[in-house]
DNA sequence: ATGGTCGCCGAGCGA
């Protein structure tokens, strides 16, 4: 079995002993971290290489950065979304990971990518341009990485709730660039390559939020949003065999404003 | 409860 979880930790550095703890318990083979807000240099990368972690980071000061935490041997592929090379900012990691050998002589790989799409508010603005064009190319590349037929794992925060009940009020919010009609389209997109949104195969049902605002009391009154997703390529989604969203680590002292969520490919 | 979000870094921005 090996398990993949993503998690927007809101600073690596402000959730340090929270992400260790996390660790001890969930023992993921592999973590997708976003929003690490620091640069490579102060990356707390001790505490989690002690519990048998290599660290692969994307980092950038104060903004943004990505990291994929793993127990498995990576090979990194991509440190940037391919397609806008202009486009310095933090946002993509992608490596090779492999698997388990349960034959020697038969070694397989898999993709995963840990992603932190923009937020792109207010709808209409400079910002929203970037995350639509962000999200074009992510669907250039994921058609690259389907057709390429192995595994492949895209996880993140994409920054979109997919749907109206991946909202806790969509009247409230209908025209945040998180919900607005044409990030869900370009959203869309993603599925109709064949990739699978891990929580909506398993447990369609509305509320697995996965993000409640820091402010206005969002979490006492679970007045959340759905919005970090995994992705599954055909070649993953066959092994899938559990998944879920750790929603207690938002009640936690000193938390994220985002919970992990996780899944089990059998191997 | 004259409060009301965090985290960046040391003002105001981004989420």
């Amino acid at each position: 079995m090996t398990r993949i979880a993503t998690w927007n930790v809101n600073s690596i550095k402000a959730r340090t002993d929270l992400v260790a703890l996390w660790l001890k318990t969930a023992k993921p083979d592999l973590l997708l971290l976003q929003e690490l807000k620091c640069k490579d240099d102060d990356f707390p990368r001790i505490p989690f290489e002690r519990l048998g972690y290599c660290i692969e980071a994307v980092g950038q000061k104060s903004y943004n950065g990505v990291a994929i935490l793993s127990r498995l041997p990576l090979r990194i592929e991509h440190r940037r979304l391919p397609g806008e090379p202009a486009d310095d900012q933090a946002r993509y990691i992608e490596a090779a990971v492999e698997k388990p050998a349960r034959n020697k002589h038969r070694r397989e790989t898999f993709r995963v990518a840990s992603l932190y799409l923009p937020n792109g508010n207010p709808a209409g603005s400079e910002n929203f341009a970037y995350k639509l064009r962000w999200l074009e190319r992510l669907v250039l590349h994921a058609r690259r990485l389907r057709e390429e037929g192995q595994p492949a794992i895209l996880g993140g925060d994409f920054n979109v709730a997919p749907t109206d009940a991946d909202v806790y009020d969509a009247f409230l919010w209908g025209n945040d660039a998180l919900c607005r009609q044409e990030v869900r389209a370009k959203f869309r997109a993603l599925l109709h390559l064949g990739f699978s949104d891990a929580i909506a195969t398993l447990h369609p049902e509305p509320g697995h939020y996965t993000f409640w605002d820091y402010q206005n009391r969002a979490w006492t009154k679970n007045h959340g949003w759905r919005i970090d997703h995994l992705l599954l390529s055909p070649q993953a989604l066959a092994r899938l065999v559990g998944c879920g969203v750790d929603t207690e680590m938002r009640g936690k002292a000193n938390p994220s404003d985002h919970v992990p969520v996780w899944c089990d490919l059998k191997t």
